[in-house]
DNA sequence: GTGAAAGCGCTAACAG
DNA sequence: CTGTTAGCGCTTTCAC
């Protein structure tokens, strides 16, 4: 009973199994009578196709491959969400893939695209493997990257505008008065952490403040590296009144750090984070940051991706999508200025090709 | 270049293609010297077996389903870090499922499973979907249950002693002197939230504690639960001086509206929660709470699988992991009480068959 | 130790 | 509109 095949119902009905596959397609080409006769047959004897034999025969395998750099982190959740929501509405299965900053690890799912295991592939993973070890055409590959650019790839790519971001982040620092703001920045080289870091300097220059190079420090996106970096600069002779951290989890090591060295968060210092992560806004004091819309991402970046899977070239394109500023309890005017910042969201940020 | 096939090495070496996939698949029949030839070229040649066809001629998929209830929760994301990384080591590939508590979702990972999607299914839903839509021998499917209890589908599970570590949750609250000591639940009916109020009224029995209805009550997991039923619990005449709450995420919404009421904790009253998720120790002040050993869960719970895959019978089987007890600084002795707490992590719970 | 042949379940090209 | 035929790429009898 359970494992009805399309020549069990073709021999049930006295009908040819090519018929019975056309009628279970819609293909269009199948009387009305007849088709509804296999439908009630496949619905009475539980028939249900053969997904290996299916993508044997259509060379699909109507599934998609995200890899992640570390699907530990929260941070992709949404994202994934995202993809598999839309990756369903267009009857693909999703299949995850971890590298955890693995070189070996990332050729094998370029394999796994190879090999069938899946139509295409989001990467987010902020590189590729070496150049060597890549398939020749890696442009014809169906491969979209989210959220992490990966430069020089000419792979199509959805992402948000990191300079425009965090320079946004930095000015509402500004116009809240203050001048000595640092940076707390991710994992330079690499280009999400080299982008914040430049909209951090070009907000600075843009107000004409010093870039100071003992206000700009290199941490790993992780809260201890967010406390270790705080510290260092509180321990400057004259320290900041306002850091700009690169993502979340630093700003929570900082703040801990600050609230550790009896320094009072925003009234003393205030500080910024990017990302807006799952608590960033139960944290105390709710984190001012630069929120993400992951969940469209993830969304957005499956839909192109379909595109690429259905021959279309969408080579070098980069998508945007706009990212909101939520002000909220960990920013404030500098003491002793006279400030003029915005308080609620703002949306920031277009889109184009 | 990039899609050698078996018999393209076969017309390239003069042999048949039942020799080269022999000598491939290490059968041991085939002569060295033939073997090495054949791997040479298949490197040489760039061979990579069709996934399709060896599935389909194989009749498996070496791919696992892991469904959840919800993948946008970050309290999963160890599970699925766990059970990825010992489905690599296994060969196997991982298909994501999310099914957001919907019936017509859970039916169809299920059918997933009979298309040959996957060859077997890891369940972190809590529940399963109507019997009548589900095959009839539940049994025989390799499907493994891990850490939300299903009760009664016999099913093997891989989880942890949601009764004993609640109940020890709540014993650190009496050894700290207090006895007024509230519950907020997860969302009764639920088997897990049922568990830990079922581990919370047996601590207070034991101790000879009252259990009152009015400190009693039900949330839903989610932050603002926290806060509301927090709020409701401090509107009584006789309020409570620490809550065991069900999980972390609603201990953080009771702690916050704890500071919002300029009530200090653990000064005035102590919080306990449960599932030590991502922040829990970044969170201020660091939270009290039961640590799952979650990895180690996904990790387990895939290894069952694949016994289970391999046609062993673990119908019934429940493997109990250890949690960990983590007293951090959201817990106090009671104010004029002379306490006998214990101070850093405690080992909970056995494991057996 | 190797080859020939069959077939997993499905779909698509070609006839009629 | 329906049937016949072939074949996707692989593994596995069964012979030799």
């Amino acid at each position: 009973m359970s494992r009805a095949r399309i020549k069990d119902i073709a021999a049930e009905l006295g009908l040819s199994p090519a018929t019975v596959s056309r009628a279970l397609s819609d293909s269009g080409l199948v009387a009305e009578p007849t088709r509804s006769r296999v439908r009630e047959a496949a619905q009475r004897l539980n028939y249900r196709p053969n997904v290996s034999a299916r993508n044997l025969r259509t060379q699909r395998s109507m599934a998609v491959l995200m890899v992640v750099r570390d699907i530990g982190n929260p941070f992709y959740l949404d994202i994934v969400k995202g993809v598999e929501a839309a990756a369903r509405e267009a009857g693909y299965s999703v299949l995850m893939g971890n590298t955890e900053n693995n070189a070996e690890r990332e050729v094998e799912y370029f394999d796994m695209l190879r090999d069938g295991h899946a139509d295409g592939m989001i990467l987010i993973t902020g590189k590729l493997p070496d150049a060597e070890s890549l398939p020749e055409a890696l442009h014809d590959l169906p491969v979209v990257v989210a959220l992490e650019p990966i430069e020089e790839s000419g792979l199509p790519h959805v992402m948000i505008d990191n300079i425009g971001a965090a320079r946004e982040a930095v000015e509402h620092l500004i116009k809240l008065g203050h001048k000595r703001i640092a940076h707390i920045a991710g994992p330079i080289p690499e280009a999400m952490a080299t982008l914040r870091r430049e909209g951090y300097r070009r907000a600075m220059q843009g107000a004409g403040l010093e870039l100071r190079a003992d206000y700009e420090v290199i941490g790993d996106y992780q809260l201890p590296s967010g406390e270790r970096h705080c510290r260092q600069l509180f321990s400057l002779s004259e320290p900041p009144t306002a850091i700009f951290v690169a993502n979340d989890e630093m700003a929570f090591g900082a703040i801990n750090e600050l609230r550790r060295m009896s320094v009072s968060v925003p009234e003393e210092v205030s500080i910024v984070g990017f990302d807006d992560i799952f608590l960033s806004q139960a944290f105390y004091p709710p984190l001012t940051t630069v929120s993400q819309p992951r969940t469209a991402i993830g969304r957005e970046a499956m839909r192109l991706l379909l595109e690429v899977m259905h021959g279309e070239s969408h080579t070098g394109e980069i998508i945007m999508m706009p990212t909101t500023f939520q002000t909220r309890a960990s920013t404030a005017p500098l003491r002793g200025a006279s400030a003029s910042a915005r308080t609620g969201e703002t949306v920031f940020g277009k889109r184009h090709a």
